[in-house]
DNA sequence: CTGTTGTTTAAGCATATACTTAAGTATAGC
DNA sequence: GCTATACTTAAGTATATGCTTAAACAACAG
């Protein structure tokens, strides 16, 4: 089982322009041709080709051509994946917090400090 | 009220690099110096300093300087910025799944169209 | 076949990123 | 004061990004 952390770089690249997420936006409320996207975006049709494909790129998006129009989905997987890993980061984080109030209230109260084996100064 | 949407560029863009997430993961543990968060990584102390201003720029992690060594934290509130808005749109995108299947249900069994106002095909 | 629509591709360009090395500054300890 | 430590800053460079315009191309519509 191979990590996919590898596509996590153009994952969160797709994430970080404005214009690329109001193309997320407007995905997220269904699919759209190519030009439906770009219609709200004040350039060029190529430069919102340009965005699709970082998007695509980023696993964030696909697309099918039918006839000679594409169009484009979201991929809530892909979404997911970036959720995830920054909620897990968040978690790590208040574990930690969880941990440090624990171990302040062995200090408050020492008849407790038993409950978790835990280093304390001594000096 | 300003909208802080023009801070999720610099947000987003802070976590589109494997050596500022793993920046990230390191201080999901707790704060860290500067060094101690250069050790683990393949490249010269300046290299992560740029990194940590970049993740600074995002408000995913600030720092203080006490004596001569400066301790970063993460920024849990701009963690969850990121986390909700990638939330919001996949929530979006569950809810109109669940407006469609609302709909082809109304298809199969058309005593219920009237529960929701809402056009049908008529041709 | 001919034009319009919907996209695709190529080339070019200005700016931004991700580093590097080298030199500088500010404590902390002896 | 002298030296090691912990950054900090500056300058340079290679590649990547975010556009642009212009020129295809492909699929309908008449």
């Amino acid at each position: 089982m191979l990590k996919q952390q590898d596509r996590l770089d153009p994952l969160f690249q797709a994430f970080a322009d404005t214009t690329r997420r109001a193309m997320v936006d407007r995905l997220s409320k269904g699919p759209a041709s190519v030009s439906e996207l770009a219609e709200p975006l004040a350039m060029s049709l190529s430069a919102v080709v340009q965005h699709l494909q970082v998007l695509e790129a980023g696993g964030l998006v696909s697309s099918q051509k039918v006839g000679r129009v594409r169009t484009c989905r979201l991929e809530p997987l892909a979404m997911g994946t970036a959720e995830t890993w920054i909620a897990d980061r968040l978690c790590a984080w208040e574990q930690r917090l969880d941990r440090l109030a624990e171990f302040l209230a062995e200090d408050r109260d020492p008849d407790r400090a038993n409950d978790h084996p835990r280093q304390r100064s001594t000096s």
